[in-house]
RNA sequence: GAAGGCGUAGCUCAGCUGGUAGAGCAGCGGACUUUUAAUCCGCUGGUCGUGGGUUCGAUCCCCACCGCCUUCACCA
């Protein structure tokens, strides 16, 4: 990538000189290590040359800061645990790993074996006794004392912002914790695990432009998912009560704060449910992963008592005070500044909007921005039923849907429903939707297989979709989804 | 896809209506056995994102391109 410069030379050489020593600059397996946290856990007393010495520990890390001295060297040994300072004194060091000391550089990594104290400033510290080198690293590092601050160079060399940008680590071990609490939740609750394929013929299950591959062999596209629902539903045709999955989908859509190409979705069905048992189930299953990072509830999310359930209508009225009519909405989008009309760029095509799409929207421009600033989560429900294919509609009032999205500091989190398992109507929605689709969109076919599967009868059920991204960005505080992502995708470099 | 901002040493950043670049840290040499942003003395380090243009002269002004960031659009 870069260049050799000076400073890369100067590496080379002291990896030519550790060579020299005898000892590997690539090192060999280093067995007994105990992690930096749980030494820094042990008794440490001052170190005293006259009286008992303290445990001996054996540490392996990277070199991360070392401050030189003549005869007594500082450093700082990272692990993926914490930090420990060493100490080393020629007095207590052979003659040769005294000189193996003198070509450490910032970033390589040693194991170390000594007794564990505390300096005279009570700094814990392991007083190195035997110096085993383990990998020489031969670019330079960045000082972390300012951390980084270029988003793209932390971007490009995720390695050195997970060393030296301490949440970005920390982030990454939290993430694991709350997909671990997730899958144990509903493991104990007696849900399946599955996986279902990446690769489909039809990208179905949402709307979103799908990415378009080939196979060879059977000559034909393929599309990678955009939705784990479709195949999760013939599942519960199956006979498979309560299942899930966690896994990557892809969405060939814009890049932003809150969106990546690919990102991690957890879909969940259950049989013989609806909306309000999943309702239930989000906020059991969003509470334990709150209590699994430690720390305490600091998100008012703690029982349905606190999560207002707000109608849609119901907001909507509220906040832009128009009736449910058709004029009263027509007239509050004019005055929000919304298109009443929808272009069609290749056909030119002009038509009105449809009432619940305005609706959605005048929901999306007015309301969200309310939602952002309540502290508390608030489901959401009643929406019109054309924006919810997939979702049964209300038995008393066909034009809502049996749906809800949790909203978390106006943040969409989760989105379920009372599935649609009526192969009628499921059908008829699909036909509906593909009319007057242009032809790019053209790819979202009608799954003849999955209405052919309803037809087979689907329980009825509840189903849940959570961004998994979005979950950790909010209990991790952060409001960027590549903060959460190791590897967010960017454009490549040039060679 | 649109608008705005940014790109200078290994890292973090200065650089004044245009006179071919500076600091801190890192690095190199030296001193130092209790430092922790160690300190002290000396030194090195740059195709100023890339390519054009204007100009006697461009890091600075103009154009194009590349990349990142922000907002918007897309994302039922």
């Amino acid at each position: 990538m870069s260049e050799p410069t000076d400073l890369t030379e100067f590496r080379r050489e002291k990896m030519q000189n550790i060579a020299d020593m005898g000892r590997d600059p690539w090192g060999q397996r280093f067995d007994g290590r105990t992690p930096i946290a749980d030494i820094r856990a042990l008794p440490a007393a001052k170190f005293d040359d006259a009286g008992p010495s303290g445990p001996k520990v054996r540490a392996a890390g990277r070199v991360v800061r070392h401050r030189t001295g003549g005869k007594l060297h500082f450093l700082e040994l990272w692990d993926q645990t914490g930090r420990v300072q060493l100490m080393a004194r020629i007095n207590k060091l052979s003659p040769e790993d005294w000189k193996l000391l003198e070509c450490l550089d910032l970033g390589d990594i040693i194991g170390v074996d000594g007794e564990f104290g505390t300096t005279k400033t009570g700094e814990p510290t392991i007083q190195v006794e035997q110096l085993t080198f383990l990998t020489k690293s031969l670019e330079p590092h960045p000082k972390d004392v300012y951390g980084l601050g270029d988003m793209e160079y932390r971007l490009r060399h995720r390695y050195l912002d997970m060393i030296y940008t301490p949440d970005t680590l920390r982030r990454a071990q939290q993430r694991v914790k709350i997909i671990r609490t997730v899958r144990n939740y509903l493991d104990e609750r007696g849900y399946l695990e599955v996986e279902t394929p990446t690769l489909h013929a039809i990208a179905g299950g949402a709307a979103a432009r799908p990415f378009e591959t080939h196979h060879n062999a059977l000559d034909i596209d393929l599309f990678l998912r955009i939705a784990l629902e479709l195949p999760l539903k013939r599942l519960l045709v199956g006979g498979l009560e309560k299942v899930y999955e966690i896994g990557r989908v892809f969405r060939n859509e814009g890049i932003s704060p809150r969106h990546n190409p690919e990102f991690t979705m957890l879909e969940l069905y259950e049989a013989y449910g609806d909306l309000f048992s999943i309702m239930d189930l989000t906020e059991g299953l969003i509470v334990a992963c709150v209590d699994s990072l430690g720390g305490g509830r600091a998100l008012p999310c703690v029982s349905r008592q606190c999560v207002p359930v707000v109608s849609m209508r119901t907001c909507s009225a509220n906040t832009l005070a128009v009736p449910g009519d058709a004029e009263g909405v027509q007239a509050a989008a004019a005055a929000a500044g919304l298109r009443l009309e929808l272009r069609d760029d290749k056909t030119g095509t002009v038509t009105t909007k449809e009432h619940d799409v305005l609706v959605h929207e005048l929901f999306e421009h007015r309301v969200e921005p309310q939602l952002a600033k309540s502290d508390q989560p608030i489901f959401v429900y009643d929406y019109p039923a054309a924006l919810c294919p997939l979702t049964k509609r209300k038995r008393e009032n066909p034009a809502l849907a049996e749906r809800f999205e949790l909203y978390v500091h106006g943040m969409e989190l989760a989105n379920a429903y009372t599935e649609l398992n009526d192969p009628i109507t499921q059908e008829a929605t699909f036909r509906r939707q593909l009319v007057g689709m242009s032809e790019e969109d053209s790819m979202a076919k009608m799954d003849e297989d999955f209405i052919r599967a309803l037809r087979y009868g689907m329980p009825p059920a509840g189903g849940l979709g959570i961004g998994m991204d979005r979950l950790v960005m909010l209990l991790t505080n952060t409001t960027s989804i590549r903060d959460v992502i190791l590897f967010p995708l960017l454009r490549p470099e040039k060679a």
